[in-house]
DNA sequence: AATGAATGAGAGTTCATTCAT
DNA sequence: GATGAATGAACTCTCATTCAT
């Protein structure tokens, strides 16, 4: 691995030009697909290239390195579910928390279903992108809306520890969520674990 | 890649002399000590021997390939867990569930936190794992005890749909388990951690 | 030996630019080298890569496999030689027996010992290569070349059992001539040898 | 490759209990196998113990090296054929040449076919054996044969160079069988063989 | 800007051989 | 004398990355 000595995942130059545009676009495209379709083990770079339809040069033009690649991936694919998430929480606000609650899980589950290898997989599986993911991640913007979330309900919560139960919430929606995505799960359907999960939460900050 | 033709994870042969017992040792405790340290990238099969202290020939005297050797490790976590917790198990059998509960729960905390690289990442990381960690792993046994705690207490379980109810409960605490050793707790305790999931798994039997 | 699975000796990209084909040439160049002076064992592709003057990386550019090379090779040598004695064969046809014979033989002679390894060895040698051998080969070729040889002056000969006689004729040629090119031969000269075997062979279809 | 430095084929210790006798033939015996039915290349030293039913440390006990194992079993097949065609030799002193050559071209014909791989593949293939075959190898046998059996039949040859006619013979007999016997062959049996290539001799040396 | 040829460290793995038991 | 554990050079092959064109 001849990995670049200076961890820089920023793209390197900033793409304006149409044709450039799309470069990158078939780039991240690609890498998605490979991702996607045949794990992380087959996305290497020239791998890439091919299935972009560039050249490795082109590629390398615009990434310093394969990580920045797989790093650019999961930052679009965070903000654009944090986007959703922030939205769905805006719709949310007026409502009770029996009604809030299943639309909240209701759209974690969306967006992570959406882009499951990157919220899945990636970012358990290589270590590397653990910091990436935690930086701008899913998990702090997901951190940010149930706080926001919990303090807007804190009559209704039963527990003190108001860390502690964010965390479990969070986490608890994530892990279920996550293990059902991830194949590990019986025969319930999006709805039931839907269902399942938001009366988790409820009876959990009940107290 | 050059993986064997055939996947066999069997080790190649039994160690005999109590020389041999001690490499095939070394290896997987050195294997354990990189995999935690510094990730699955970084335990190629050459740094393994290295770090273990013998010869790349006596590697591949009794481990057919890398993964074989990533499998025993995981087959050696996986059964020393499945036998503590239901050690566990058997144990609470008699108790209610507001103390069974907790108990449970702290049991697979602490399985969990001594393999955490075993069974948090490995299993779900590298796709080769899951079928190795499927077949008996703590998933399957934790399965199982979950499933008879609950057959156990079905009077105080609201819920109907029982095979929903157990995959929840399990998710759900191993999720919030796995992110606690993950790293991406707050700063909770353990005590903290298994009071908040048994009350959460209670009330969410409740129904 | 981490061969790849599907057998594929086919060429892994086709060169472009100049630079590319003459490090195709040097590859091959090389390995035609090292077989003749060093023998099959010898010819690792590192060593193939270093007596060429290129890196390991370029060699497995162009060739997926150890074995691909040397089909290459073998494949480049055949088609040559079969050409050369289609050429002869054509330029024989009007001649008596006594005359083409010498010419066919000396022929074969010629083009055995322009690639002596690559026919020689290579084909019974190495398994593997002998279904390349087999598919587009000489003797392939040659047998063709002996059965309309033979076709043409069938009243001069005296063999019913077309068959075998034409067998015996091409593995009598070629065996005579790859002993001799072997270094087996005692100190007789070319054409002292192709004037046995001219007479041998009409000798012997005389029957 | 480790080969030992100083070449030496002779096998280590003369064996002279049963037991260590027994040992010796178990190695010759399993290398004859595994080179018949699996090539050479499966034909490590490793296997040939295991396969033998001894351990690598007793192999080494009784041979110097993987090489040495070879030429034992080269020259031992050597010997055998040797006998063999000498006895056949002896007691077709007395016939005429057209009732003695088919029987020495059978002699050679099952003498070849017995030991197919190590007179057919070994020597031509693996260029180290070519030097131990060379010295003390059926081919020479094979020549001292001709040239007495030439000797006696002076007055019936046709031919001057006496060197060369017995080269051609040689290696025309030797062609034909090995090719015939390296599934080569067209669909004719051995006593079809014997007659063509008696007559191929007879008038061969008719001049 | 783009191409793709070239690079080489390093991966997993084998196997002839040695030597402590 | 026999065993088999241990060795490590050498093998085939990959892939992130560079650079001449």
């Amino acid at each position: 691995m001849k990995a670049a000595e200076q961890q820089n995942y920023e793209p390197r130059k900033a793409p304006k030009q149409g044709r450039a545009m799309h470069t990158v676009d078939s780039i991240l495209q690609a890498t998605q697909k490979i991702l996607s379709n045949e794990g992380y083990e087959r996305a290497s770079t020239n791998y890439i290239a091919e299935v972009a339809g560039v050249s490795i040069g082109s590629l390398y033009q615009y990434f310093p390195s394969k990580e920045a690649i797989v790093s650019s991936l999961v930052e679009k694919a965070v903000v654009e579910a944090a986007e959703t998430l922030r939205e769905e929480l805006l719709s949310c606000m007026g409502l009770p928390l029996e009604e809030s609650t299943p639309r909240m899980v209701r759209a974690i589950l969306e967006t992570r279903k959406e882009n499951a290898f990157v919220f899945l997989r990636l970012p358990r599986e290589i270590p590397r992108y653990r910091a990436v993911s935690k930086q701008l991640t899913t998990e702090k913007y997901l951190h940010t809306t149930i706080q926001s979330y919990y303090m807007q309900h804190r009559d209704r919560v039963g527990i003190e520890d108001m860390e502690t139960a964010i965390f479990v919430t969070e986490q608890l929606v994530i892990g279920c969520i996550d293990a059902y995505l991830d194949n590990n799960s019986p025969k319930i359907d999006d709805e039931t674990l839907v269902d399942h999960l938001s009366m988790a939460v409820l009876n959990y900050l009940a107290g």
